[in-house]
DNA sequence: CAAGTGATTAGC
DNA sequence: CTAATCACTTGC
């Protein structure tokens, strides 16, 4: 049986390396009739704390929507983009330390007719790849923003880590506003898989 | 390639 | 209070 990651996973270590980790690892949310709905994550980005100005956090900004990120690790921050979109991060490290790894895509994994009826595409490769998408096709929503990881709600269970060579480092997408920040390669994805959000 | 969408936030 | 912004997606 796999085992649900434990606090530890999420309080020790860079979070870089715990992004690295992530790769691989199944991310599981059961729905209304506790049907488990799962998918490998494949695609993550490290939002490191108040120095990265990419980041909601910067600066120590401390408000209503970013208070979760200064919480103990092993929770989920949540918000909400573009009018419609919502994005799944997973809290690192210990009280005030603000660092965050975003979930870009998936691999679909368990009970994938029911991603197919939430997200409604042509092909399964659009399930999931991207931050938005996954979290339509989990169900994930607003009312997820700090549920705890080692809940019951929504988890992640081991899996065999991705090996090194098959990870791919690149810059972050979508954050060109944040100077010497948007450069740094802290975007990471297993090679050569069709679930990455871009090519 | 541009529009859509509304919560969030900074700045009065 | 108000206006600008935005860690995206889809369909033209």
């Amino acid at each position: 049986m796999p085992q649900r990651l434990p606090t530890e996973f999420y309080l020790e270590g860079e979070t870089l390396d715990t992004a690295r980790k992530l790769l691989g690892k199944l991310l599981v949310v059961p729905d209304e009739k506790a049907e488990r709905v799962s998918g490998r994550i494949v695609e993550v980005e490290a939002y490191l704390g108040v120095e990265d100005k990419a980041a909601h956090s910067y600066g120590g900004r401390i408000t209503e929507r970013t208070k979760v990120m200064f919480g103990r690790g092993g929770t989920a921050y949540i918000f909400f983009v573009y009018g419609m979109y919502h994005q799944f991060n997973v809290v690192t490290g210990p009280s005030d330390h603000p660092h965050v790894v975003l979930v870009r895509a998936l691999e679909p994994v368990e009970n994938i007719e029911i991603m197919r009826s939430r997200r409604r595409v042509a092909k399964d490769r659009d399930l999931t790849s991207g931050p938005g998408k996954l979290c339509i096709a989990m169900g994930i929503d607003r009312s997820f923003y700090g549920e705890s990881l080692i809940g019951n709600r929504i988890w992640i269970e081991d899996a065999p880590a991705i090996a090194p060579e098959n990870i791919v480092a690149s810059k972050r997408i979508g954050i060109d506003y944040a100077g010497e920040y948007a450069d740094r390669l802290w975007r990471y994805y297993e090679r050569d898989n069709p679930f990455v959000s871009r090519k």
